[in-house]
DNA sequence: TCAACTTATTAAAGGCTGTTTATAAACTCC
DNA sequence: GGAGTTTATAAACAGCCTTTAATAAGTTGA
């Protein structure tokens, strides 16, 4: 019953000719992202916001309707006339499968177009870290939620990949992620595709993590944003003009090695004095192993050679002081080397997220604070700094988001 | 004869609207901008680029000659069939005025559509430095190059200003720039339009040089392109997918206040080591002054306290020793803190410009050695690092380009 | 040189957008 | 309950680009 995809579908390259099938699908793109995101939308809002007539809407409604993709919830309220019938997206019309893949765990979900998940699984990642086998984990578990979820392979728009490292989303290729040494230039997409037999799409992490956020979680009102991802290392995803930015031919978002002290040590990177070896997770571990040795004592750390991440953030919340002035302190740092951003690109969010932020909270307000001190006020005013809303969720929401854009984003080339 | 204009102006909002016009608008833009960055093109080659068919070019070249706009010249080279006839914009079929406002002085051309000036005139800032007095000579400047050149009013597509400080280029305000104290808050567009009787666009000069490099300069290939200006300050201008990048709701582009070194000093943009106060030509000066001070001869330079930028850079061409010193640890630190833009944006090209850069010629290999050390490789490759083409006539280049968007870009909202 | 092939061009007919216009339905408000 | 307002549908319309057919103007190679 539900049209929509072949209606699209079919038009092949064709639809990339700046002809008449440019503006059905510009337009019938925009009444579904006005949807998505605003809900429930009358034909006469729609003509209003889109600048088209309400009988030019109507057809597209209509249209929409009866391929499914949209249907009617109710009335709106009447301003003095007839109440206007409303319209809303009709969430399970389509599925997508989200993954993402970590060093050491693949999640797969299943999620309809609200991201509400259908079904999910997470596989440990495969001992031997080949690219070979990591892909047939993921074929594994997409057939699993597949087949447990009885949706037809007609109803999955695509796949889309969460991956770590440099990915080139053209091609689809990772490219010598850091923390994969086996994984040197994997093409999978192309593996993907030819395994699961659907269209994939890969990004890397970062990228999808402020995707994410800005489809479904506290970017939404945002058109340009920045996301600031502070685990282990420090990356970043930039929104721009409401997408993705990837830079020429790929590689932008990475906020993380900028230079922050022109004397300070050398980064994997090849700079020196990074943001990521001045204020990642990494370096408030270092930091912390070094006052250890230097015998400041601490009862809620292992070992010096053995803390991890974890320890840190656990030591935090049993209140360990040592652990409050150094993650205080790496904050301010962190917010000193986002001035740039804020400066270079004037977004209007500031997305905190990754492992390191939310386990200490406290992060954002300095981040805030020291912003707010530096930064020429006129503009700092209108910068919203805040906290990722979709916590260990925001891979999987945004390689959903990646594949949705298929049916709610205009896009050329 | 000409009627493009009327042809498209006459729309006037409606042509905004999702419809048939804006595809018509889309195509038309689309043919004139390949024309003109790519020089004379057959119909044949533009369906070609355009995936459109021929005959729908055809018409649309057609009109596009018919209105004067494009013209026809030679023919192309036979591939084994008919000779195709060649397109050619005529670039004086209209004509922009560009004004390059400093704190002393004020520049304004004539140009017709591929910048060839047609007359220009430089006056003196107002000695009380009012905004009053800025729109009065800017008016007298226009009149004068209108009534000399005899070109009608009805051929000028508008007027384009590169202004100092930060601007509000959707109000062409301009808000309290640094070096003009009695400028608070001056609606320089809605003035000099009341005066010209022409549309006015304000932009901030380090984006027009960025824009102006990017249209008729060195970035004419790249579709990300940063500029830096490197003068007595560091400021720069950002292109993305093109299109100048604003950000919210502008502002963007401050490349040279993201913080370098975390104990640096103070900004005047309330920052810490910033770029600017750590390597602009300011930071420059104040060293070599500490230098003499503290008893460093040289004989090059006057007083400490009347050293000024050109001082330093006459000292730079008599080859005096400190003065190179300075400059290359400068450039060194330059480089360095793009790092961090290169790293984030991942632009194709990185436009050196501004009077210390030109005055010291050195500075793009000094940035491009640095950056090729200290950028990953397979990125920093694709990365091309060059000094501007434009030189002191980018703001008016930039100006001129800002106002042809009108015709050669799709200007949605 | 000339047929065969290729490429460029024009013109008319056609398809598909959204728009305009006319009409009707449904609601509010006094 | 009628005037005025808003929503909705349907048919005729206008304007884009596409399709198709016919023509024009080159190249190539025997």
């Amino acid at each position: 019953m539900i049209t929509y995809l072949t209606l699209f579908k079919k038009e092949g390259v064709r639809l990339i000719k700046g002809n008449q099938r440019l503006l059905k699908k510009m337009n019938r793109t925009q009444v579904l992202d006005l949807i998505r995101r605003e809900g429930p939308l009358s034909k006469a809002q729609l003509a209003e916001r889109m600048k088209l007539t309400f009988a030019g809407v109507s057809k597209i409604v209509n249209d929409l309707e009866s391929s499914g993709i949209l249907f009617l919830r109710g009335e709106g309220r009447s301003s003095g006339g007839r109440k206007p019938a409303l319209y809303a997206l009709n969430a399970t019309a389509f599925y997508v499968v989200a993954v993402d893949l970590s060093v050491d765990e693949i999640h797969v979900a299943l999620m309809d177009l609200s991201t509400v998940t259908v079904d999910e699984t997470c596989l440990a990642a495969p001992g031997d870290r080949t690219p070979r086998s990591y892909v047939e984990a993921v074929r594994l578990g997409v057939q699993t939620l597949l087949e447990r979820s009885g949706i037809p392979r007609k109803k999955i728009l695509g796949v889309g990949v969460s991956s770590p490292g440099p990915v080139n989303s053209v091609t689809g290729e990772v490219l010598y992620p850091p923390n994969l040494p086996l994984w040197n230039v994997v093409p999978l997409k192309e593996r993907l595709e030819q395994e699961l037999r659907m269209p994939v799409k890969v990004e890397k992490d970062a990228n999808l993590h402020a995707l994410g956020e800005k489809w479904f979680g506290a970017g939404r009102g945002a058109d340009n944003l920045v996301y600031v991802l502070v685990g282990e290392g420090i990356g970043g995803g930039i929104v721009i003009e409401g997408s993705l930015y990837r830079g020429t031919p790929f590689g932008a978002g990475e906020i993380g090695h900028g230079t922050v002290d022109l004397h300070g040590p050398r980064c994997n990177c090849g700079n020196y004095g990074c943001l990521e070896v001045m204020a990642s997770g990494l370096a408030v571990i270092r930091r912390i192993r070094e006052k250890i040795r230097a015998g400041h004592a601490s009862p809620h750390y292992p070992a010096p050679e053995k803390i991890q991440l974890s320890n840190v953030l656990k030591a935090f919340q049993c209140g360990d002081d040592l652990t409050i002035r150094e993650l205080e302190e790496t904050s301010r740092v962190i917010a000193a080397g986002l001035i740039g951003v804020v400066n270079s690109l004037r977004p209007d969010m500031l997305i905190l997220g990754g492992k390191l932020s939310r386990g200490f909270p406290l992060m954002t307000d300095i981040v805030k604070g020291v912003i707010r001190e530096r930064v020429v006020p006129a503009l700092s005013e209108q910068l919203q700094i805040v906290k990722g809303e979709l916590r260990d969720k925001s891979g999987l929401v945004g390689a959903a988001a990646l594949v949705m854009e298929e049916i709610f984003t205009l896009q050329l080339k």
